[in-house]
DNA sequence: TCTGGGGTCCTAGGACCC
DNA sequence: TCTGGGGTCCTAGGACCC
């Protein structure tokens, strides 16, 4: 039961779509990221790479690095087409297609040798229209599982190809760092290398019981990934399991006033994109990360599903207003969870909050036809400078 | 140079029920 | 009278991913 999975990463995306569609900007340092004092990096063109920036970098110092540099916000609603783009050629080659990002995805080609002899085919034509009707360059990883593709598209970057034929899994594994495995993050990557464990082919070689002490209950998924082996499926449906936004502020919030006020927007902001996913949730979390940068987190878990801004507003509200700040506040985030689908044809709500549901599902398609400006509550007229 | 915003999954303690 | 054990839900925190 030999399959064939291919993970296609779009190359510097954000950036790449910008040099795309502004000539001036190519051959240059583009940096697209948060512009504000406390941005960070998002993409970095490889021109700009050559000056040491890389993704999550503080933007402070990116300028410092190349301060001649062209610092972009980026165009998130443009990226989100360009990938929907990138998604409609994929589907071209397999309708077995799980998008991990907007810039990436994998694609289960197995059983299509009557079509391309060779999987890598598949990923020669799929770089070339991206190329081609796109003006985008990406790099594809050819593999018998996730893992190895997607690390095989990471290997050959920029404009790479890279296939892992079958019984190539441990010769390909067996330089790459342990950073590199699903999962081992830079916290636990630190623990192995403290452990004199550096590569993937050194902890192949370890004995169950460091498998146990550094993964614990997923210690038998480690020793097959560290062998190249891998059967997770290509999942082409997703159910989100939470949704939520959040806010660093330029500068730290110590009023509760304006507190409240961003949990109203934020509220409304989940709100809206529930209702837009036709999903109501129980539980809202309140996030706060404090001047310390210490991160803190409230739940409350509501007897009814809802996706009404002022019922996620009430919890988060009185969340807030119930904790005792010693510190300025840094960043503001509100989560729904516990999700499921909200069923159109049967009424969740009692009459009134029908009724409500109903006028915010009017103010959302007027949002969508005249732009966010178009209306706002009283709530906050005279206050929109949170929204 | 002080550290974004969108998520997923796991753990562990306590409440609560049978 | 001084004490069980399993299952599930809720909550808070943390690692990890792009």
């Amino acid at each position: 039961v030999k399959r064939w999975i291919i993970h296609v990463d779009m190359d510097a995306f954000f950036a790449a779509v910008e040099q795309r569609d502004n000539p001036e900007l190519r051959g240059k340092p583009v940096i697209v990221g948060g512009l504000g004092r406390r941005g960070v990096v998002s993409t970095a063109s490889y021109e700009a790479r050559k000056f040491g920036i890389h993704s999550a970098m503080p933007m402070a110092e990116a300028r410092q690095l190349c301060p001649k540099g062209i610092f972009l916000a980026g165009d998130h609603s443009k990226y989100v087409k360009v990938s929907a783009d990138i998604q409609s050629i994929l589907a071209d080659f397999s309708p077995a297609i799980e998008p991990l990002s907007l810039d990436e995805a994998f694609l289960d080609v197995s059983g299509m040798e009557w079509l391309y002899p060779k999987p890598q085919e598949i990923a020669v034509k799929i770089k070339r229209r991206i190329k081609k009707e796109l003006g985008l360059v990406a790099s594809a990883g050819v593999a018998p599982n996730k893992f190895l593709a997607k690390l095989a598209s990471d290997y050959g970057k920029p404009d790479g190809l890279v296939v892992v034929e079958p019984g190539m899994e441990k010769e390909f594994l067996r330089d790459k760092s342990v950073g590199r495995l699903w999962g081992v993050g830079a916290t636990t990557a630190e623990l192995l290398c403290s452990a004199g464990i550096n590569t993937i082919g050194q902890l192949a070689k370890a004995d169950r019981a460091v498998f146990e002490k550094f993964f614990g209950s997923a210690a038998a998924a480690m020793r097959a990934l560290v062998v190249g082996a891998d059967d997770r499926p290509v999942v082409s449906t997703h159910v989100p399991k939470s949704m939520g936004n959040e806010i660093t502020f330029e500068k730290d919030l110590v009023a509760k006033e304006e507190m409240e006020a961003y949990c109203l927007a934020l509220s409304q902001k989940v709100g809206r994109r529930l209702r837009k996913a036709d999903l109501i949730g129980r539980t809202v979390t309140v996030k706060i990360r404090l001047a310390s940068f210490k991160t803190l987190s409230r739940s409350h878990t509501l007897d009814e599903a809802t996706c009404l801004d002022e019922k996620i507003y009430e919890v988060a509200k009185s969340v807030v207003s119930g904790m005792e700040l010693a510190q300025g506040v840094r960043l503001l985030g509100i989560t729904v969870t516990n999700l499921k689908p909200w069923m159109p044809q049967i009424s969740l709500f009692g009459e009134s909050e029908d009724k409500r549901l109903r006028m915010l599902r009017a103010m959302d398609s007027l949002k969508d036809r005249f732009g966010e400006t178009a209306i706002t509550s009283c709530r906050l007229l005279g206050e929109n400078k949170y929204t």
